[in-house]
DNA sequence: GCGACAG
DNA sequence: ATCTTGTCGC
């Protein structure tokens, strides 16, 4: 009997679960909301653009101006991939400082499978969720940054969809990486909109260049330099550029979210949110190149796994 | 030529 | 996600 049991990884990879997971996300995809559906406004510090607040019917907070971001993020035992610590922190929107962590160790018996990564996380966020909402209800998150993507997803429901609309709340998806899912449009548009960048392709990975030399190659040129380089054509070049699928859809935006930074973060539409606000919103969070509440909630997970002796 | 794949 | 080596700048 036991030796009959398929693999963890079988099991799990096995055509008849990804089917059943592709029917939960196009199913839960119903309900996905794209545009801004909250009552709490961006704060006007947003380059003053009329920012039209959104008709909701909850008026708990109408008027009411954004304070609270949310930030979700898991890290993993480097001796045992399973054990993960998730960790949700809040942070006030205007001074980017924590006002609120949550965090919790778990084993996670789902893999990792690229394009469903919503059914390994997002159990345990939902958790931290009802967590917080239990426990500092006053500190609950208007909007929660993902650390994963949105609409830029294959089937256009990543995990910051997923958990939104689980979770019925505004969610932002926030990608480090190229997703796969839009290699050719992110290389495609990124290269036209970052002056004298392009994407390389080599050896898997994929480096954004300059001058199509990478950068540690390049004899003589140090971040200052390339800094003052990036100030220096800042007019003339988009910080931040739509990713459009070959349908003609907006699937997320490429944000170079530090002046420094070559490797630009990627933007997409979670739940319950436009992009423009999103942008706006990740604009506003980034201190450096990765937003601060998901820089936080990294940093703190795995702070999280030292303490209890993982990691 | 294979296989690429958010985290 | 996690592992890596060295390098640069504050």
């Amino acid at each position: 009997m036991s030796t009959e049991e398929p693999s963890a990884s079988e099991n799990q990879n096995s055509p008849q679960l990804l089917n059943q997971w592709i029917e939960i996300q196009e199913s839960l995809k119903k309900q996905l909301i794209t545009d801004d559906r909250f009552s709490w406004k961006l704060p006007p510090i947003c380059n003053g653009q009329t920012y039209e607040g959104a008709q909701d019917d909850r008026d708990s907070d109408r008027g009411k101006f954004l304070k609270y971001i949310g930030g979700a993020d898991l890290s993993f035992s480097k001796a045992d991939p399973s054990i993960a610590c998730a960790t949700l922190v809040v942070l006030d929107a205007s001074t980017l400082e924590v006002v609120h962590e949550v965090s919790n160790t778990v084993e996670l018996r789902v893999p990792y499978v690229p394009g469903f990564l919503a059914f390994r996380e997002a159990p345990v966020l939902l958790e931290l969720l009802e967590k917080l909402k239990n426990t500092a209800l006053q500190l609950y998150p208007q909007v929660l940054m993902v650390d994963g993507n949105g609409l830029l997803h294959p089937r256009g429901f990543g995990l910051a969809c997923h958990l939104g609309v689980l979770a019925d709340l505004p969610t932002i998806g926030i990608g480090k990486n190229v997703s796969p899912f839009s290699y050719d449009v992110t290389r495609r548009m990124l290269a036209s909109v970052l002056k004298n960048y392009c994407l390389c392709h080599s050896s898997n990975t994929l480096k954004v260049c300059y001058n199509n030399c990478q950068l540690h190659h390049v004899d003589g040129l140090t971040q200052h330099g390339v800094r003052q380089l990036l100030e220096a054509n800042g007019d003339s070049c988009s910080d931040v550029f739509t990713l459009m699928g070959d349908s003609g859809s907006t699937l997320g935006a490429a944000l170079r979210s530090t002046v420094g930074s070559l490797k630009p973060i990627f933007i997409s539409v979670g739940h319950r949110i436009s992009l423009a606000s999103a942008i706006e919103i990740v604009k506003l969070s980034c201190r450096y190149r990765i937003p601060e509440p998901i820089r936080q909630a990294d940093i703190r997970s795995r702070d999280c796994l030292r303490k209890h002796g993982l990691s």
